[in-house]
DNA sequence: GTCTATAAAGTGATAGAC
DNA sequence: GTCTATCACTTTATAGAC
């Protein structure tokens, strides 16, 4: 049991790091307070505030949109990287990026997160896709992914919050491939 | 120039309205102060609680998601109805809905408005829908449309934010006919 | 009908005792 | 290293003057 001062400060520090992401994730930025999240650490608000500076601070550190790895290829290997990436978000509870998408309309600086990480990801994408509105159907594969991660973690609707994220994804799979693959201009 | 009392008032109750709905949209609800209000309705805060009793019934009064009309019909019926609604939504700024939907993940009673919305709508284009797994596929629609209205109006998304109505619609249409059909289990 | 003054409670942040 | 006490400020909400 020989905890040096330096591995507890360590310790403490991580526990209000957990804490803080789990209560930002569940009540977003405002409705957080730094003597919940002390509370929650088992230690207080003095603390939090001298480790990481200000709530500020600590939520910038927490509330982080893991960057996806980078989307090129064929047609068909970008559908199967954009299908793998909606799987991984559906999986478990990605812990630091809701706390950043909770926050999405209320908080400036979780908004310019977010929109950042979309806008890279949809900047990939729309570089290669076919069609002159490639720009558009990158933004509403963006956009779908983002409703379904929505609709499962955070409203939790029916139908998507239960299914598995197999399921989830077959069913997603065919309509990624349309947009990839652009709309032929069928002559009626 | 004769406003009597009674009209004075009216016109006054209007004005911290339409300021709410404003505000409580760009910002919010917890950001958004009854000063602020108050004072972008000429007006002040005294008078918004006199008028409105608390900052949570105002909220509540500004901030209603507006039902959709009945989506019943054909297959094709079904795909019309859902096109037809999501270029509304697109349309203008909907300055009611924006109010609920930005404070949605971080106030407990827009959650519920916006939750109870989707669930209306989707368990009623599920009943109609053919196939085992309905229940996804309708909540994947409302997703898909979720995820549109916030890329446009919330998230600005570059594509989403510029172009037309009609062209976003048409976009997506292809996309919920295939949800609405169902997927036939091809054997590769 | 309108607005000022103030109460009561909670916030992030700081200083300093242990 | 940790925690208490407190400051300075903001919030909703209320009472009452004009």
């Amino acid at each position: 049991m020989t905890t040096s001062r330096a591995e507890a400060r360590r310790l403490t520090e991580q526990r209000i790091l957990d804490a803080a992401r789990r209560l930002f994730g569940e009540q977003g930025y405002d409705r957080t307070t730094i003597r919940a999240i002390a509370a929650a650490a088992n230690s207080d608000a003095g603390l939090v505030m001298r480790y990481f500076g200000s709530k500020e601070k600590l939520f910038a550190q927490v509330a982080t949109i893991p960057a996806d790895g980078p989307i090129t290829g064929s047609p068909a290997e970008i559908a199967k990287l954009l299908t793998a990436g909606l799987t991984d978000k559906l999986a478990d509870e990605p812990t630091a990026a809701l706390a950043a998408l909770r926050s999405i309309f209320t908080h400036p600086e979780a908004g310019v997160e977010v929109r950042a990480a979309m806008t890279r990801q949809q900047q990939q994408v729309a570089a290669q896709l076919p069609g002159d509105d490639a720009v558009l159907r990158a933004a509403l594969i963006g956009a779908i992914t983002l409703g379904t991660v929505i609709g499962r973690h955070l409203i939790h609707l029916e139908g998507l919050a239960t299914a598995t994220p197999e399921d989830i994804t077959a069913a997603i799979e065919p309509l990624l491939s349309h947009l990839i693959q652009g709309t032929p201009t069928t002559t009626p």
